[in-house]
DNA sequence: CCTATATATGAATAATTATTCATATATAGA
DNA sequence: TCTATATATGAATAATTATTCATATATAGG
């Protein structure tokens, strides 16, 4: 995001109408803002496969870091996005913080994604 | 992504079975790839917002840049991203080139990730 | 209490990326 | 053909971010 300098098509929109009518229909800036921060999350190659881990089986920092093959420092860094971000919870045993996914609306998201990914490389095919 | 030094607690992970258990289920790194691209693409509020009009009616990049209050190179540039990814298409008339959404598989992901938001939202209230 | 190990985290760095600026291309109309 | 306007795009810049490195914290076991 930058600063912002507006510049609109020498001052007059061409479909003014449709426009207004699209304008209204518009979602708030914060639900807009909240939206691509949750996107974002599932953005990043090393989270997606976190998620993906956790989707099979509860894990904990050090099983990520080797299934991975990443820095425990890296991985550590993520869940934390991911924990701050309410996506995976964490809970302790001992020196082991094992970690496991808040709820399975990640696995929908994940599943529709995919699923536009694979139609994509048929369509490659062709 | 950056160079790769491996550093996995101490040479050997905790769990060995469920490690290599959830290691044969994982997606392919190329499967991976796709899909963060695919969801980096809703990571920004600019391509959102973009996304979230064309769900309205089919729009001219002029209209698109005086609607998000944008500067049209800004617009443009958007588009190509969204247009390369197989997103949205173009028709063009004349000097002028609309854009309309690719397939409806958008809306569900967008429905989706705001159902989630939302959810959010709900938890904090309490 | 001391040591070893699992995890967390702050700061630095390298890479990526959204926007701007300048400019190119395309088309309609005079 | 000349001009005005809509769109596209390359390069530069500023901001963001994933990883590394160094180190801190917590806990188990001796």
């Amino acid at each position: 995001m930058r600063r912002l300098k507006i510049e609109v098509c020498e001052d007059q929109l061409i479909h003014r109408d449709v426009v207004h009518q699209v304008k209204d229909k518009m979602l708030s800036y914060d639900a807009i803002f909240d939206l691509s921060t949750f996107f974002q999350v599932f953005s990043d190659e090393t989270r997606l496969r976190i998620l993906e881990a956790l989707l099979v089986s509860e894990l904990c920092v050090c099983d990520i870091a080797s299934l991975l093959s990443m820095s425990q420092s890296s991985i550590s860094h993520q869940l934390r996005t991911l924990r701050e971000l309410s996506l995976v919870k964490p809970r302790k045993e001992g020196k082991v913080v094992y970690y496991s996914l808040m709820d399975d609306h990640i696995k929908k998201i994940l599943d529709l994604g995919l699923e536009h990914v694979m139609e994509d490389e048929n369509e490659k095919e062709r």
